[in-house]
DNA sequence: AACAGCACCTGTAGGC
DNA sequence: TGCCTACAGGTGCTGT
């Protein structure tokens, strides 16, 4: 899953766990948490959720005693509350409440993480910041500086959190800009377009409920609408939605990155 | 310090 | 049908 915009769709349907205490929690796969299973287990057991919240592409459990629980979901992750036949056999770690809700964490290759963090502790250090405000992305932007291409920029969730690979090609088309493109080559009229062009995009894909290419589901294991409006991600060889001629793709940063070479001069 | 490369996993799609 | 390779919304470690 992924994105800020499909993390922060699961987010907004996880209000409906807020205020049930955690009876139970079984770990199936040791390494989707990020301490030994038992402790983990100990931790939450017994606990109430009071908030869910989100920052970058992190799920925020807040919990009593502001001891606080992160979900990552990498690539393929997914919570769900009910689990469905196809799933069974990627379900990595259960929650049930004492209401008799459940919470399923269900996770294809693996990769995603859930971690617990006491209340001292300075969660997710580093985190950029929430890209929705353009002043503030503009700013942020302004004190940045790189050789590295801007596409690499935009992935790096220490500048900015919660941008990934669809949203990066997104923005960039919308934007003018060539992906190559040197970041501290990039005038003041590109920083103000990317500024702008940023919390739109993510905006418009959360109110669409996020872009499903193939795993990503929101809690009631259904898809977004988003991926019916890319006009550059996923693309290449289709026209370009302005200008007609052929979205190309190249790899940068091991990433693959679409574009149309006629919007978006190098 | 910054960056490239690879590791972590599993499934799927496409070529032969 | 089957085998093989490339690729996938992401990050984190290691070596240069």
């Amino acid at each position: 899953m992924p994105e800020l915009p499909e993390v922060e769709t699961v987010v907004r349907e996880l209000v409906d766990i807020e205020n049930k205490k955690i009876k139970k929690v079984q770990v199936f796969n040791v390494s989707s948490v990020e301490m030994q299973a038992k402790a983990f287990v100990k931790k939450l057991v017994g606990k109430k959720v009071l908030k869910v919240g989100r920052r970058g592409k992190y799920v925020l459990l807040y919990l009593v005693d502001d001891d606080i629980v992160t979900v990552h979901f990498r690539m393929t992750g997914k919570l769900v509350f009910h689990l469905e036949n196809r799933d069974l056999n990627y379900l990595r770690v259960q929650f049930d409440f004492s209401d008799g809700a459940h919470l399923y964490f269900v996770d294809i290759r693996k990769f995603g993480r859930i971690k617990f963090w006491n209340s001292n502790e300075d969660i997710l250090p580093g985190l950029g910041i929430e890209p929705f405000n353009p002043q503030q992305i503009l700013r942020a932007l302004k004190q940045f500086s790189s050789k590295r291409e801007i596409k690499k920029v935009l992935l790096d969730q220490s500048l900015l959190a919660g941008i990934g690979n669809i949203y990066a090609d997104e923005v960039l088309f919308l934007s003018g800009i060539h992906p190559l493109t040197p970041f501290d080559q990039l005038e003041e009229i590109h920083m103000k377009e990317l500024s702008k062009q940023i919390p739109r995009v993510l905006n418009k894909a959360i109110n669409r409920m996020g872009t499903t290419l193939s795993d990503y589901r929101t809690t009631k294991n259904i898809g977004g609408e988003n991926q019916n409006y890319l006009k550059v991600y996923g693309q290449k060889d289709r026209p370009c939605t302005k200008c007609k001629r052929k979205i190309e793709k190249v790899v940068i940063g091991g990433r693959s990155s679409h574009f149309c070479p006629n919007c978006q001069p190098f």
